[in-house]
This record gives structure tokens, sequence and C-alpha cells, in this order.
DNA sequence: TCTAAGATGGGT
DNA sequence: CCCATCTTAGAA
């Protein structure tokens, strides 16, 4: 098994609580998500994420509100938001911003570093990537409603940094499924790295 | 209570 | 293009 300890740093809480979810979107991108779950390993390396910012954003869960499901949200960043979607995908978000600033990313897309045969088996799909989109990726890491408000400084899911990392090419473009938004569904806040497989060809 | 719509994914 | 599938939010 890899090493983990050695080749990879935890994500601190100081990353993820500052003000500008934008730019904590593209700083995502390379970084690697890992949930370990009834002792199976897995991690992915983040390709592809988008922004969503608090209740001024129209493609917000939170915009003009504060409901029951959104309240993860609202929370200090660093903590898991994870929300169910079309009665059958676990969506994964990380929160950032301080407590009251209802900002996430939405992580969309992994390449699988760890843990390839449990995420297969999860998976239980031949044809289809195991970790492309954010639906697919939470089956492949196993990740689910139960981990909402979860703290990503624990032992059940966290995001790393490699030490040897090197900075992506980031490409961006239009959030994908927020056409609703108006204006708003026209931002570039969806993030890619540049000419990866598992990011979707159309960025714009 | 009731119901429309949804930050999708997989198949045709 | 089509639709399974069911929670959530807002209306009644």
């Amino acid at each position: 098994m890899i090493d983990i300890e050695s080749q990879y740093t935890k994500v601190l809480p100081s990353f993820f609580q500052r003000s500008d979810v934008v730019e904590i979107a593209r700083d995502l991108l390379g970084k690697v998500l890992f949930t370990y779950l009834n002792g199976e390993l897995t991690g992915g390396m983040i390709v592809e994420t988008e922004a969503y910012c608090g209740e001024t954003d129209r493609a917000c869960h939170a915009f003009g509100k504060r409901t029951a499901r959104t309240e993860p949200m609202y929370q200090p960043g660093g903590i898991a938001y994870v929300y169910l979607c079309y009665g059958i995908h676990h969506l994964f978000n990380v929160v950032t911003n301080k407590l009251g600033a209802a900002d996430a990313v939405l992580i969309r897309a992994l390449e699988p570093v760890v843990g390839l045969d449990i995420m297969l088996k999860r998976r239980q799909n031949k044809n289809a990537k195991l970790a492309s989109g954010p639906g697919v990726l939470s089956q492949a890491l196993g990740i689910s409603t139960s981990l909402n408000g979860c703290s990503l400084q624990g032992d059940e899911i966290w995001i790393a940094s490699e030490k040897e990392a090197k900075l992506p090419e980031i490409v961006a473009g239009k959030r994908i499924g927020v056409e609703y938004a108006g204006v708003d569904a026209h931002l570039p806040w969806r993030f890619g790295i540049k000419n990866h497989p598992e990011v979707s060809k159309k960025m714009s």
C-alpha cells in the first residue's frame, strides 16, 4: 500500500476558511480526496470543481434562504456538505469560508489514485469511468449523506496535498445543470485540469 | 398533506 | 434524446 503519511499532508482548516470560494475551487485541483470507511482506503486526485457562493449566488442551494438541508454550508470551512440529488446521487461538497457564509465547492471529478480495486467493486459498472462525475465519484469513494457535516480533519474523509505536487494547468467554464440560475448560470466558476481525460471536454 | 423540480448518470 | 428515482422546499 502507498505510504500516505510520508507522501501527503492533510489540508488544514485555514485553507478552507479563506473568503474567496472561487480561489479555493481552483486551488483544490490537484489535491487528493481520501476516504477510509469500513477499513477500506480510497483516494482520488481532484481534477474538476465548481464554486457555489452563498446566499447571493442564484445557483447555490443557499440562495435567498436558510433551510435544514443547507445548514452545514453555514458552518466554518473544512467540513463536508453531502446531499442527495434526483433521489439517487450523493453529491460531495467542501464547505468554505467562515461561520455564517454559505459557500461550498462541489467536487465533480477525480482521477483514481488509491484503492482502485475497491472503487471498481463499489462502482459495479465496467463501461463508465471510475470517478468522473459528482455522483459517480461519491459512489467510488463510498461517500453518502451519512458524512454530511463531517469534519475533513478526521480519519474518515479528508483532503491532502502531495508533497511533490506541481501546479496544474487550469481551464474554466460555466457550471453544469444550473440553467435556472439566470445571469449566474454564465459565471465561469467551473474549473478543470487542462486536457485531463476525466474532465468533460466542453469547458465553456 | 401535496407536489414540482432538481448542482445526475446511464442507456438509446 | 429519454427517464429512473425520491428528497426537499414551498405551497395549500
